[in-house]
DNA sequence: GTCCTCCAATAGTCTATCTACGGTAGGCGT
DNA sequence: ACGCCTACCGTAGATAGACTATTGGAGGAC
């Protein structure tokens, strides 16, 4: 009850673009600083939840657009740190291009002509 | 083989969206010249898929954002005409302003600060 | 010691799209 | 007459990617 009902759940295909934007902006994070980096620049907006992120950090790691390492955090707690690979870069710039593609074409049918 | 490959799925969320508001431009129309119009504004980017737009008409009558109506269509074929309902523009503003507010979240973590 | 925060991860559910069918009927070419 | 292409409707099943809910551990404050 009375919980913040003005989060968005974050549009389907569009978290590796965000974590990866993130890896560029913050350099090396662990899961936990990206999903707070991410809410705080969306103004609260977006929410990364747990179970969408940890996840898909496992896929990002198979797919090799990050590697990951384990070492202390800034409070001193155990955290598994991902660098983004050239492989992710790469992977980031053709999901922005695409991502520009898809929304500019939504628009053309949903602004007034 | 020499399949067009650019053309793009509709993004989990946006097909109601992209439905009502094509009701609004056109009037009554039915599913082939919905899916026909999204395909031609979007200037070929959006493919509007046969098992998705059907499904989503039918869930859209189950919500009353749509009425539907039998008819010949121009070509003299049977057709299901769907007309936009009161809820179903309300909807639609609802639908447009929520994805503006989470595409304005996403641009504040992709665009270069 | 207790509690709160930081941080990770998995299992299972759900929603909405896709692929792949099946089917009717009109119009055109031969 | 016949075949074929196009216009139209619809369902079943697969799939993807997010969600909820839960478990769990370790640091620091009190």
């Amino acid at each position: 009850m009375g919980k913040n009902s003005s989060r968005s759940e974050i549009p389907p295909g569009t978290l590796y673009m965000l974590i990866l934007k993130t890896l560029v902006r913050l350099g090396p994070m662990h899961g936990y600083g990206i999903a707070q980096y991410i809410q705080q620049v969306s103004d609260e907006v977006l929410q990364v939840e747990e179970g969408s992120l940890y996840p898909a950090l496992q896929r990002m790691l198979v797919k090799g657009w990050v590697e990951g390492e384990w070492a202390q955090s800034e409070n001193n707690r155990r955290a598994r740190y991902y660098r983004l690979t050239a492989a992710g870069r790469e992977q980031l710039q053709q999901e922005v291009s695409e991502f520009h593609r898809v929304m500019q074409a939504i628009n053309r049918v949903v602004e007034p002509a």
